[in-house]
DNA sequence: CTGGTTGCAAAATTTTTGCACTGGT
DNA sequence: ACCAGTGCAAAAATTTTGCAACCAG
């Protein structure tokens, strides 16, 4: 049993052919739109439908399997879950590349103007979480 | 002159009514998609079309007067230019809210957990620039 | 004046949905 | 065999485009 099908199953789902596929293809290219996906799978699998690519990426999301990836000017990409890491984004060729977060994000983004192999233009951190008064109004829903 | 008319101009942009009020509507809410903000506008300019809205959006990131903010899960929101700073994401209502940037992202990330003020569960950092390939791409054509 | 900008309507694209059929477990 | 999952086609939602009328400079 390969680690796609094992992942699906620990995640409550059923390793069809079709999100199998989608996840080799995701692991290949590392980062990858739905569309190009749908491209990619249909290959090998002719009768893949565009719409069964849309579900399955929206459930393994949920499932957290998938993380979506967006990208400023781009429509968002999909990567396997892992950990921490940060993502460089070609703003000529949309190529996205991850750079393991070694040290501190600080270092590593000053490493990177240093080192002069990306020419760095621009920064986008987000931070996800949940905010005070969400917090505030799950505390009072369990209250309840 | 208000400084949006002025920011407009200097862009080499017409400071035209519509213009000014999705700047101003922009301001107002800090982060916001676009369809938000064709409502706001629209309710004092009725005759609004979204497609100008479009048009400009677009327009205006071009000419880097306004950031598209991409958030996973979200419709990308927009805000006006600003100095580097982290965004706060929200995963139960949607909302993001600036951090300014004042001390390294790593120690940002810190005070966030010990502070508890926002339940961190994961964090996205995008760096945008030209990959070595494109660079390559841009010399080669320089000298020809 | 006049070229950039708008609004409209239509087109193109992207994403979602319902439902009969299929296939994993 | 059961029910999650698929494929199809249609619908909905989002974004782009062309063009005549308009207006900021």
């Amino acid at each position: 049993m390969t680690d796609h099908v094992a992942l699906l199953k620990d995640s409550g789902l059923k390793a069809t052919f079709q999100r199998i596929n989608i996840l080799e293809t995701i692991e290949k290219y590392g980062h990858i739109t739905i569309d190009a996906i749908y491209e990619e799978v249909s290959r090998i699998h002719a009768s893949l439908s565009l719409a069964t690519v849309y579900k399955n990426i929206l459930l393994m999301v949920e499932k957290k399997v998938l993380v979506e990836v967006p990208v400023a000017g781009q429509k968002s990409k999909y990567e396997l879950k892992k950990e921490d890491h940060i993502h460089l984004v070609c703003t000529e060729c949309g190529m996205v590349e991850d750079k393991p977060l070694i040290n501190s994000v600080d270092t590593l983004i000053e490493d990177m103007t240093k080192e002069e192999k990306f020419a760095l233009s621009s920064e986008q951190i987000n931070l996800y979480g949940v905010c005070r008064a969400c917090q505030e109004k799950r505390d009072q829903q369990a209250a309840s």
